[in-house]
DNA sequence: CTCATTTGACCAGC
DNA sequence: GCTGGTCAAATGAG
C-alpha cells in the first residue's frame, strides 16, 4: 500500500508543480509584465487560472484517494474522517456513553495554522459554527471557537479561533486550523467535482471583513468532493457590500482591488512562519508553501 | 421544525 | 493542578 501512496503523492506533486508554473505565468500577466508579450489577453489569464485550479483539484484527488498513506504528512487533514461518524448509532445507552465519550477528541496541536489580525472580524466566505467560548487567562477577552458548518455533513475539519486582542482600536485575531475540505456552495459555477479529472474547483479565501464574529469566514482554499446536499447552508455568499476580495478564483478573474483596512495574514507550517499584508498580497500560498511558494499575488 | 448559539462539563497536554 | 480545546444539552431565532 505504501507503493500506491507514493505514486499518488508523486502525481499530486507533479500537479502542484504544474499549477505553480501556471501561477507564475499568471502573475506575470497580472503584473502586466508578460515577458513574451504575446499572451496578455484576459482569456489567457483565464486559462491560466483554470490550469491552476485544475492543478489543485487533481492534486487533492490524488491525495484523497490515498488517505491512509503519508499519514505523517497529512495526518492533520482527515478529510473524510468525522470523529462523530458513529454518533448516529448511539441513540441508546446514551448518557453513560456520553460521559465516556465526552472529550474523547484529538487535539490538533501541530497542525498548520494561519493567523489574521484585523480591525473587524473577518468574513472569508465560509460558513462557521461556533462551538465554544472560553475565557483565556492571558487575554482580556474570551476566545471564540468555530468549526466549519460542514464538519459533519462533509467531514470538513477546518476550525478557527477568534479572539479580540485589543480594545482601542479594536483588533481581532483569527487563527485558522486545518483546511477546508467542504464544498462551498456559494459559487456553484466554479465548484466542480475534484474527483473528476476534467473539472476544477478551488477557493482561495482571503478576506478581511466580517460582520460579526459568529459569521462565516475562512481563508483557505476549499475543495470538495461531495454532492450539494446541504440545503440551508449555502448562504455563505459574501455580500459584495460588506466584503470584497473575493478569495474565490472564478473564471471571470474577478479580483477586487479596492482598498481595505489592513489585515495581517500569517501562516505557520510547523517550522515556517510567514506574515504578509493582505492588502498587498491577496493570495498566500500558505497551504502549499513548498510546492507553491510564489503562488499568486493579486492586487 | 430546523439550525445556530450559549454554556457548563469533560478531557488532553503541559 | 491548571489551562485551553471540544463536546453536547439547553435554549433561542427564524
Amino acid at each position: 500500500m505504501a507503493k500506491l501512496g507514493c505514486s499518488s503523492r508523486r502525481k499530486a506533486i507533479e500537479e502542484l508543480l504544474r499549477g505553480r508554473d501556471c501561477a507564475k505565468q499568471l502573475r506575470s500577466v497580472i503584473n502586466g509584465s508578460c515577458e513574451d508579450g504575446s499572451s496578455t489577453t484576459p482569456s489567457f489569464a483565464e486559462q491560466l487560472v483554470k490550469e491552476v485550479l485544475m492543478s489543485f483539484t487533481n492534486s487533492l484527488s490524488f491525495l484523497k484517494n490515498n488517505p491512509t498513506s503519508e499519514s505523517h504528512d497529512v495526518s492533520n487533514v482527515q478529510v473524510c474522517e468525522s470523529p462523530k461518524s458513529e454518533d448516529s448509532q448511539e441513540s441508546n445507552c446514551k448518557s453513560s456513553i456520553i460521559k465516556e465519550r465526552r472529550g474523547c477528541y484529538k487535539r490538533r496541536r501541530t497542525e498548520q495554522t494561519w493567523e489574521k489580525e484585523s480591525e473587524a472580524p473577518i468574513d472569508d466566505g465560509h460558513q462557521w459554527r461556533k462551538y465554544g467560548q472560553k475565557e483565556i487567562l492571558s487575554a482580556k477577552f474570551p476566545r471564540n471557537y468555530y468549526r466549519c458548518t460542514h464538519k459533519f455533513d462533509q467531514g470538513c475539519q477546518a476550525t478557527k479561533q477568534v479572539q479580540r486582542v485589543q480594545e482601542e482600536p479594536i483588533l481581532y485575531k483569527t487563527t485558522y486550523y486545518g483546511l477546508h475540505t467542504c464544498k462551498n456552495l456559494a459559487n456553484p459555477e466554479i465548484i466542480l467535482d475534484p474527483m473528476s479529472p476534467s473539472s476544477s474547483s478551488k477557493f482561495l479565501s482571503f478576506d478581511n471583513s466580517f460582520p460579526t464574529p459568529s459569521k462565516q469566514e475562512c481563508p483557505f482554499l476549499s475543495s470538495s468532493n461531495l454532492p450539494s446536499s446541504v440545503k440551508g447552508e449555502c448562504k455563505e455568499e459574501v455580500p459584495p457590500s460588506t466584503s470584497s476580495n473575493h478569495y474565490l478564483i472564478s473564471s471571470d478573474l474577478t479580483f477586487d482591488s479596492s482598498p481595505r483596512h489592513h489585515v495581517t495574514l500569517s501562516s505557520t507550517l510547523d517550522s515556517e512562519y510567514k506574515s504578509v499584508d493582505i492588502s498587498d498580497v491577496l493570495y498566500d500560498s500558505a497551504q502549499l508553501d513548498d510546492a507553491f511558494e510564489p503562488f499568486l499575488e493579486f492586487r
